[in-house]
DNA sequence: GAATTCCCAGATGTATACAGCCTAGCCCCA
DNA sequence: TGGGGCTAGGCTGTATACATCTGGGAATTC
């Protein structure tokens, strides 16, 4: 049964999806056999599937040992976000210098940059309660974002990285609730990283996109020393990681 | 039979050491029932062993097909190498950093250089024949370097990462033979890194890393193009990757 | 009462069996 | 002679069996 989406992929994804959505929550334990009893596969391809997990961060695994949903601690946020500035900066830089030689990534930021001011206009002028309710259109414009800059980075490890640091991030984001001020600043952040890019400028969209994964940071650290077992999830605040 | 040391890891580290060595070629079927029978292995411990050749980027996988021994392009090079200076620059930096404020690291850096300044000396007083003699003991040395920043690199993450790339790194020093006057100026960048991560000149520290990573790479690719079969290994110069 | 030791349920590491898919090579036909 | 279809072999994906090890709790001892 060699599919080409195969049980091996669909429990990777399945897995993927609850750890980010702290389903399962830091901790949890990741048995091969009772994980495979839940969802319907056999040991081999959950145990494949937990080795990737492995690897993307959001599974702690020890051989011999049994394998738990990564745990979350203060001091593993900062590590994870400076890591993201070295990333992210570096693509942001190298696609802001592809936008002044590819048509095809002019256009694409240039028709995000229209978008993302068209909602910001529209946000603007909400009041409260409706500005908390566009949170997720809010998402799909920064996920939007971040899927362009891994699209545009011609260097292949370096948008692999990316891609594969988004899945802790992700997670993160549901311990943080971010409130419509926070968001008004990350539009405004997001517009002068584009605006960057869009002008050809490196330099400045490498320091937008710094500015702004330290912004992000110092919001999560904030909500996350405010409320540390938002959703019983604890969250270690030594230094560790 | 769950040993701590299992047989996955000696099939993954085996495999490895053939693949860095060139002597799997790049290209070459990685089947594993035939290389379970080679080894003394099952097909388990092998599947794992190359799935995580495969994140390693030593191995080609694609699900359903035949993994195969990573080819090697004139782009992936390129890609590599300007992956290892986002990466390795940063590093640099922040081991720089860290050695003004702890002694563990300022020392271990300073032992570096007495020794590298004592094996710089004595290799400029050999004559050609017994500096190409030496290439391994210099090979020690630039190593020893790469261990020393993976080892002070305080952020886990990219420290994970410039050690995964290194595997790739060893297989194509096998195909470029570095010859004495190379190592000379080798051994010159590395002492201005090593001076800047003692002086705690962070920019200094990034900036001469790039420069080497940069000088690494023109000599490679000067090699590749100029013997582009060496030992028997097809090297695509085309501009994938 | 606390620490230590022993023990067993359950988990992992590995081997092997079975089912579908891909490929390569041969044969047949125009 | 060249091209297309077919068959056979081998490979991967998945399931399951077996040996060994982990680790958590109960009983025991100081």
């Amino acid at each position: 049964m060699a599919r080409a989406t195969g049980k091996s992929e669909a429990v990777y994804e399945r897995l993927k999806q609850d750890i980010e959505s702290l389903r399962l929550k830091p901790g949890a334990k990741l048995s091969e056999i009772q994980l495979g009893e839940e969802l319907g596969a056999s040991r081999t391809p959950v145990r494949e599937a937990i080795r990737r997990l492995s690897r993307e961060g959001l599974v702690d695994f020890a051989p011999g040992e049994l394998a738990r949903v990564a745990a979350i601690s203060l001091g593993g946020v900062r590590s994870l976000f400076e890591f993201r500035m070295t990333l992210e900066s570096e693509a942001a830089a190298q696609v802001a210098a592809q936008t002044q030689v590819q048509e095809r990534a002019l256009d694409a930021f240039q028709q995000l940059l229209s978008q993302l001011e068209m909602f910001e206009e529209s946000f603007r002028a909400m009041d409260a309660a409706q500005q908390a309710r566009s949170f997720q259109d809010f998402y799909t414009l920064t996920e939007s974002f971040d899927q362009h800059i891994i699209a545009f980075c011609r260097n292949p490890y370096l948008a692999r990285a990316i891609r594969e640091m988004r899945s802790q991030s992700l997670r993160l984001r549901h311990l943080s609730h971010t409130g419509p001020s926070r968001m008004l600043t990350s539009l405004d952040e997001h517009r002068v990283m584009i605006k960057a890019i869009v002008n050809g400028d490196s330099p400045a969209a490498a320091a937008a996109c710094r500015h702004h994964l330290t912004q992000t940071l110092q919001a999560l650290i904030d909500s996350l020393i405010g409320a540390p077992y938002e959703a019983g999830v604890e969250v270690r605040l030594d230094s560790a990681g």
